[in-house]
DNA sequence: TAAAAGTAGTTCGGCGCCGAACCAAAGTCA
DNA sequence: TGACTTTGGTTCGGCGCCGAACTACTTTTA
């Protein structure tokens, strides 16, 4: 086996930190623009709800957002606390709760919209296409091998 | 400017995705091992304890970990609760608290090193060498231009 | 069609994580 | 030396996030 690459800093170091710094941007761009109640976790949730346009029973968040179901009942409560979304119960399937966006939640598409822009615009500064490319093609690659270890953890689990 | 890339999955899904696989290999490895009340995000303590090998106050830990102290106040009274360490009190400084591993902490030593190789391997599979530097500069230099944009917001903020 | 199994959500307890308020010990300085 | 500020930690409240237990509907099935 090859020696390994003792990198002055290892590479989920850095990639926990870009995660963190680029929230943090993302939660002043927030601020800054006067949006209280949201931050970046609420994220795919709200995107989710962009692309739908119609009532969405929770399931569905909890798929979009890969978060845990009891997860999604804090979020879309605080979101809409904040007056983002409503829940309204379902009609053809009664355990179903509805969720959607309020006039006030569909506003935030445009100002999301740009953020994201901006914050990708700083993300590549210096980086060229090419190696934006190369670099998006490597953590794939990444998020594969991670995500088929965790399969053979997952099915090892399911002998047991 | 160019057209955006519309990539089918934008850079920061992917490094939020590979963060959270990570840290859940990391979890059911240490579930494996029978290591109870350690989750990854006790990793940046940890590490630094190992290093230190002496008692270091709290202050030490907030800087080594980029927490806030209130969330090393929880988590180092957490590791203790499940005997990984001990907090006594300062004697130069009486203000200080003092962290040190117990033996019982100390034994995660090697086994932490053997997980943190064995995920580094999977993560890595598939692709050599050149790549992994290729993608390794490539990360460093985003996580430096986050860096920069972020010091821009908290420059403005001091100012106002 | 009654019982069993499955599905959609909520609730609860616990921890990470933050910011604000607070306390106590040091350091500063008039 | 006594007041003022700084510094190291804790506490509290709030939210994200999880898993386990629970409720209430639906669907299956015997």
């Amino acid at each position: 086996m090859a020696e390994r690459m003792e990198s002055p800093e290892g590479i989920l170091d850095l990639i926990s930190r870009i995660r963190e710094t680029s929230s943090e941007i993302l939660r002043r761009e927030l601020e800054k623009n006067g949006i209280e109640g949201v931050v970046p976790a609420h994220g795919k949730i709200i995107f989710y709800l962009f692309r739908e346009e119609r009532p969405v029973p929770l399931s569905e968040l909890v798929k979009a957002s890969g978060r845990v179901k009891s997860t999604i009942t804090g979020m879309t409560a605080t979101l809409e606390k904040h007056g983002y979304l409503i829940r309204t119960g379902g009609f053809e399937d009664k355990r179903n709760v509805l969720v959607e966006l309020t006039p006030k939640g569909r506003a935030l598409r445009e100002l999301f919209n740009d953020i994201s822009i901006r914050v990708l615009d700083q993300i590549y500064i210096g980086i060229d296409r090419p190696e934006q490319e190369a670099l998006t093609d490597s953590l794939s690659h990444i998020d594969r091998n991670l995500k088929d270890a965790l399969a053979l953890y997952i099915a090892k689990e399911n002998i047991q």
